[in-house]
DNA sequence: CTACTGTTGCGACTCATTCTCAATAAGGAT
DNA sequence: ATCCTTATTGAGAATGAGTCGCAACAGTAG
């Protein structure tokens, strides 16, 4: 398997677009936080290791990694979209709790078969779907 | 079963807060609108009927629908927060068109069962989920 | 190496949402 | 019904995420 690198580098390539540093620290920096991120926390990440690149280019980065297929938006927090990367990751989904926000993730194959089965109904080709199940988690339950 | 008028002003009684008329407008109006809505929609819709209601006062209302049931978010697009009321209307997910945006809902039995096995697994007392499933409608296909 | 043009960084800007605060008005007590 | 306390409102200022314009810079094709 090609690592993200590479596969951002041939996506990069098609698209006719330039290899900048500035790109690939971006790339590095999202698959370093093994965990959802946002921009600021990128922006940290690069900081602390005295790359300096503005902010401005990692929100003008974000779209390329969607559209290539590397990260996805995982949810809107706090104001701000919250990302998470999807390459080389099997697919999972959220479950939130409502209380202390605590985010677990989990897999559940039947919904590839809701896709399949509402992408034929309504003639969509799907790519993929977001699902985020929500409730109260065990230890906010007790503290009530 | 109760109007949905019912259930908020209930719900406020039990917070211990407030009946105003601006809240009753804000409900009026969301349940007026069949359809996803978000703030500006809202306010513009009450400003046709000559209500005048701030903005603030809708934001502010906003977590007080969700909190009580009556609403919940949609989706996030355009830099903002889209809403639908949920009171009243049986569950359903959304499918999107990631090149027009258009939106399309529906339902699908067996994410009810993901919730009853995810929320026993990680011991959460689920209250309900959010599926969007994306990809390109056949339209948009045959325009490329 | 050169020329062309995409990319970067910076700061200014936009726009959604929140906050501040004085004026107003629920709602319980009298 | 009136008073009193305090939540709520409206208006505009403030905040903060994300975008944009522009001059300097740097890939990349030839």
């Amino acid at each position: 398997m090609k690592s993200e690198i590479e596969v951002f580098r041939k996506f990069i390539r098609n698209k006719g677009l330039r290899k900048t540093p500035e790109r690939e620290q971006v790339v590095r920096a999202v698959f370093a936080i093994h965990d959802h991120f946002d921009v600021d926390e990128l922006y940290a990440l690069l900081r602390r290791e005295n790359e300096k690149i503005s902010k401005a280019t990692i929100y003008r980065t974000i779209p390329l990694l969607l559209e290539s297929g590397l990260i996805q938006e995982a949810y809107f927090e706090d104001g701000h979209l919250h990302y998470e990367h999807i390459y080389g990751h099997d697919h999972h989904c959220h479950l939130r709790c409502l209380d202390c926000g605590k985010v677990i993730e989990f897999t559940e194959e039947t919904v590839k078969d809701v896709e399949g089965k509402v992408g034929e109904r309504y003639d969509f080709l799907v790519t993929g779907h977001k699902l985020e199940v929500y409730g109260h988690c065990g230890k906010c339950r007790v503290h009530k």
